[in-house]
DNA sequence: GAATGCCATGCAACTCAATTGCAAAGGTTA
DNA sequence: TAACCTTTGCAATTGAGTTGCATGGCATTC
């Protein structure tokens, strides 16, 4: 059983052939990718198949998403022991050039103030600008 | 010539009839509004005007837009002074209960240590949760 | 091994926010 | 008044996301 298997039946997620080849795209490419990019990536793979796999990831987990402003949903896989609680958070970094998303592990997101009786239960950090091979 | 209007003619936006309506429901609201909640405050408006205006706004600098991971844009009034620079950002707190949309004045965004040569023009940083009221 | 049931898959169709094309209306200038 | 430019309203299109439904595969039970 490979790295991609493993990781879906740690999570609990039956590792199906469609849910494989999405895994593993994503483990492939390390940034952050829509639908329309994995649709485009395996393109014998249905549209709804790819979409119903990666919900069942983000209940599971197994990757996060992110809204970078694109338009699009991006899914990255999750770190290791990633909850995805506050927490686990972290920026993400959009290029408005290549539209590629990254993940910025190296910043912790402060401790945020908020009014009082509002209650945090995930964020969506997204920074836009120019990537090193863009600016 | 009212505060509305004043406003536009500040930033250099002929203050039309349609532009004047949509900058007043959104002074009154305060909250971030999405274009349909403007299309509903506003019945005999039509959608695409507003969204045009929605546009030049932005633009000029008037608004600016916050994607708030509902699946719609939704657009605030800048404060005075505002010229949506980064050191012009605040968060942003998303109620995943009623959708309503606050900007959180309070907190400045900390300094960010981008990766070398990765440059920010913008950012969009939103927090979900629950509200006062619905918590 | 056949029957049953469940879940994943593929396909098509649909929803809905966002956006655009185009013609009419309004306002400004010569 | 005529010519021009911008805004507006309406209709239609785009595109991401989502759902309904029938088929197929796999596992469990008899």
């Amino acid at each position: 059983m490979d790295k991609t298997e493993n990781i879906l039946v740690k999570k609990r997620v039956k590792p199906t052939a469609v849910r494989i080849l999405v895994l593993r795209y994503l483990l492939d490419k390390k940034k952050a990718q829509s639908l329309k990019d994995i649709e485009l990536g395996l393109p014998n793979t249905d549209r709804s198949s790819i979409f119903r796999s990666l919900k069942t990831f983000e209940e599971n987990k197994v990757v996060h998403s992110i809204e970078d402003g694109s338009g699009m949903t991006k899914y990255a896989v999750c770190a290791e022991g990633c909850n995805c609680n506050p927490e686990d958070l972290h920026y993400h970094f959009y290029c408005t050039n290549c539209s590629i998303t990254y993940c910025l592990f190296d910043n912790p997101i402060p401790q945020i103030k908020l009014p009082h009786n509002f209650r945090m239960q995930q964020a969506n950090m997204v920074i836009k600008g120019l990537c090193d091979k863009c600016s």
